[in-house]
DNA sequence: GTGGTTCAATGGTCCAACCAATTTCTGCAC
DNA sequence: GTGCAGAAATTGGTTGGACCATTGAACCAC
């Protein structure tokens, strides 16, 4: 038997306040961009000192939602909703070659669901959506002799968003700024990301094909070989740290 | 060529803050569990206002990188190191139906990428250990007539763990907190969660079997009754929901 | 030992003031 | 009127000090 006793909580000044906040968000229809009340009216306001709010909007620009400029004001960065669901991830040295492993594992796995999913529930404007991207992607392969990465990124974003479920997008996106990092030092692999270079039109081919588990095969061969490029480069990379 | 210009920050005291701090754990190698200074010791020490002390805690704290105890001091709740990334997400609306499908998805694509690399790498203690918990959570089951959520839970955080990428571990651990709300509330599923059961005995002989593709087929079965019973408790709230 | 009581330590909140960056207004030159 | 420099107001950032609420340990009576 679970008697469920949830612990009370006396004190929640900081949540009520960003409730609060996203409450009068909704309320008066903010997006992205928008303005918030000043620091000293919100004080005011919600009967709380200023230095409460200061810390409930800490919390909000640690995650990224909102963005506080001096002498300016507070404005929001995303959609905020009462809603929302915060999963902060940390990285633990995230810079080295364990850390992009790992993230690459992350998308092996979401990478193949989404591929898979997308091949099931894509429609025929999301298909011929791809399939632009693919074409832009390829035309810049051939024209800047494989410097392709955003057009690439593009089109895994594109994949993402006719998987039918933007946590996908969300959550790979959020790691792609740590991968973005290295695409601008290969490593010394002067070649990084060529050899994945023809699965995405074969992914985008069993996507079209409304094939799921051939979709999830060529995304794994695409993660492979990008997994395969990156240990190459740690070897590469082993060769000069000596330290 | 990238001239590399950091812009100058005259105001960074939070950061600042933060980054000492950082050295201040790796200098006392502490770890998760660990005591942080008072506020009022770091803000004597680091020459700053306690207040900008705290909003620097409010940062880590919102990560979930510390706990705050009222009266008793600063936690370490995980291990942090000067160099962690951080990429908090925030995801819209996750109360609902859609929601819950949406990252049982997710949970679907890691679960089984965790359990076949769990099969792989697992070392023999923490097989043992997997087992352990599965053996407490068979227990549960029995005594309680179903109601062992927690134990459930445990087994599969062990099965994270094992994988040998915490990042598994993090990014399911933000979403169960979400499912863990419809747990207490079955959606008048009245035995929500039982068809799952058989399948965590299967995951673990495939893991212990060092089978990874096997871990990864009973992980997939176990999410698609978790998802069976979801669309069974829509089902029923949809009687009722005429609003 | 058990169960209260006291008390110091610690995080939580509040206030009032000032600093620093930005924006807005003002007034002068043209 | 226009344009622009400087003043003034606005706003987030920081400080110092005070007090409250909770915790945990020491202490005491029984």
């Amino acid at each position: 038997m679970t008697d469920f006793l949830p612990p009370i909580q006396t004190t929640a000044r900081d949540d009520a306040v960003l409730k609060a906040l996203a409450g009068f968000v909704r309320q008066e229809a903010l997006g992205p961009g928008g303005k918030l009340p000043t620091e000293r009216i919100l004080a005011e306001r919600l009967k709380v000192s200023r230095n409460t709010v200061r810390e409930a909007l800490t919390r909000w620009e640690g995650l990224g939602l909102v963005e506080r400029r001096q002498g300016s004001g507070t404005y929001l960065k995303t959609a905020v909703s009462p809603d929302m669901l915060h999963m902060p991830l940390t990285l633990a040295g995230g810079n080295d070659f364990t850390g992009l492993m790992r993230t690459l594992e992350i998308r092996r796995a979401l990478e193949a669901e989404a591929a898979a999913l997308c091949a099931i529930r894509a429609g025929k404007a999301e298909i011929a959506g791809i399939e632009r991207k693919l074409d832009i992607m390829e035309e810049a392969f051939r024209t800047r002799a494989g410097m392709s990465s955003e057009e690439d990124w593009e089109f895994h974003q594109a994949v993402y968003r006719a998987s039918g479920n933007p946590l996908f997008e969300q959550i790979i996106a959020a790691m792609h700024e740590l991968f973005h990092r290295f695409w601008e030092h290969p490593l010394g692999v002067r070649d990084f990301g060529h050899a994945s270079f023809p699965y995405h039109r074969t992914i985008f081919d069993r996507i079209a094909a409304r094939d799921p588990d051939g979709a999830r095969a060529e995304a794994l061969k695409l993660i492979a070989t990008v997994e395969d490029d990156l240990k190459r480069g740690a070897a590469n990379l082993k060769l000069l740290d000596r330290k």
